[in-house]
DNA sequence: AGGTAGACTCGTCTCAAATT
DNA sequence: AATTTGAGACGAGTCTACCT
């Protein structure tokens, strides 16, 4: 292959993505499904911001894990209430601040400056100079301000008790001055705040918003949302989506983490772009799982402990899902090609009951995923389905069968 | 450890009666 | 005539008790 034609290949391959800025993390999306009532929450805490500008200094505590939409709440709300202050003639401003960048007092106040576009020299002032300078240029321009310091644990460490008590307490020294900072902090757990002294501690958690993790059914509707942003339309099937979202939901054994969900369905995608697929295959979100879970290629070494009928199992099971070419498998299907692959080996196949047994130890295991079926199915069944990629487990799972009984044969 | 039988449970499916 | 509703049929795991 020539170096134009591999050129050209590249470039005229078949994408499925339309849009693929939706799927990485700095993406805000139009609507926030799942968050309304955080929304809700910040609004009722900041209402004052709107109705009596300057009376009160607002602060809000957001508490919740990685991938719980915690950023991306606050971004929207303030990018809302930005605009909705601007229909009442006030000039409000959002500055987001990320602490894991600037962790110290005097980055955060200096990085502040920064994105509001104040002219205050950054350099050659105290942070504490700073400050004054900042709150006397906002009073004179009867600017306000909404501050949001993001993964607020860096800061706390870094800066200390000192610098976050003075930010918090900043307007204790001049009670009769207009109130024009306002905060949101952001944080993954409260632990970090113990190490604060107690009445500063209280200042802040006066209102805690918790962010709890995502459900499988919250997930799909982001994924959904998320899918229609980027990619093409029928490239990703709505069982692709529940796949993932099956995966990665709380209720569902995953970490019910927004974030890594979203990598999912784009690096599905690139792998399908990758093998010049114009849809996406369950088999590419295998392979995307297994990038963005290492510990998925823990279950090939689990392999090795498996009794040969249970290997059997899962091999009939990899083979049903390649069959049906869905994520879920009635478990009837694969019992019936277990017997199926029992008789190609000469064995003689366990029974129902065993097989059930079988299943129950693998799911525990976490070798493969079970789900009582819901609604759209007749009957109750169990759903199996496997994460890990098809081809490479059942390479593993082949040699293993093989190992077993030769060792076997040798034995009797 | 593996198997059998049978009762149990749940949820969908079907179809016809009831309702609008 | 069209839609809604609900009882019972039915499918398919699940559980239990007991056997080999």
């Amino acid at each position: 292959m020539s170096v134009r034609d591999m050129l050209e290949s590249v470039i005229k391959r078949v994408t499925v993505f339309k849009n693929k800025d939706a799927l990485y993390p700095e993406f805000i999306p139009p609507t926030l499904p799942h968050r309304g009532i955080h929304i809700k929450q910040l609004a009722e805490i900041f209402k004052s911001l709107i109705t009596s500008p300057g009376s009160m200094s607002l602060r809000a505590m957001l508490v919740g894990g990685i991938g719980v939409g915690k950023t991306v709440t606050a971004r929207v709300f303030g990018y809302e209430i930005k605009h909705l202050a601007k229909e009442q003639g006030l000039d409000l401003r959002y500055v987001h601040i990320n602490c894991h960048r600037d962790r110290t007092l005097y980055e955060v106040i200096s990085e502040v400056i920064r994105q509001l576009g104040i002219p205050i020299p950054l350099r050659g002032l105290s942070p504490r100079e700073m400050m004054i300078a900042l709150l006397s240029y906002i009073e004179k321009h009867n600017i306000y301000v909404l501050i949001t310091l993001d993964e607020f644990d860096y800061f706390i460490h870094t800066a200390g008790n000192d610098a976050v008590y003075f930010l918090v307490r900043l307007y204790d020294e001049y009670p009769d001055v207009k109130k024009r900072l306002n905060f949101i902090f952001i944080a993954r757990d409260l632990t970090a705040l113990s190490t604060l002294d107690p009445t500063t501690e209280s200042y802040i958690l006066k209102h805690l918003i918790k962010f709890e993790p995502y459900r499988s059914k919250e997930l799909y509707d982001i994924l959904i949302q998320r899918r229609d942003l980027a990619f093409y339309e029928n490239t990703v099937s709505e069982d692709i989506i529940k796949f993932i979202a099956d995966s990665e939901g709380i209720d569902k054994g995953g970490e019910g983490n927004a974030r890594s969900a979203i990598e999912v369905l784009l690096l599905a995608g690139e792998a399908a772009e990758h093998e010049g697929s114009h849809i996406v295959l369950l088999e590419h979100v295998r392979k995307a799982l297994t990038v963005t879970h290492p510990d998925i290629v823990k279950v090939s070494d689990e392999l090795n402990f498996l009794q040969l009928h249970e290997l059997l199992l899962v091999k009939a099971l990899i083979r049903t899902l390649r069959a049906k070419g869905t994520s879920f498998v009635r478990i009837g299907e694969v019992e019936e090609e277990y017997r199926y692959i029992c008789q190609l080996y000469n064995i003689k196949p366990r029974k129902h009951t065993q097989i059930y047994e079988y299943v129950n130890n693998l799911k525990h295991m976490n070798i493969i995923n079970a789900k009582l079926s819901g609604k759209g199915l007749r009957g109750r069944t169990t759903l199996l389905s496997i994460v890990a990629p098809l081809d490479a487990l059942e390479k593993r799972v082949d040699e293993l069968i093989d190992k077993r009984l030769t060792t076997e044969r040798n034995t009797l």
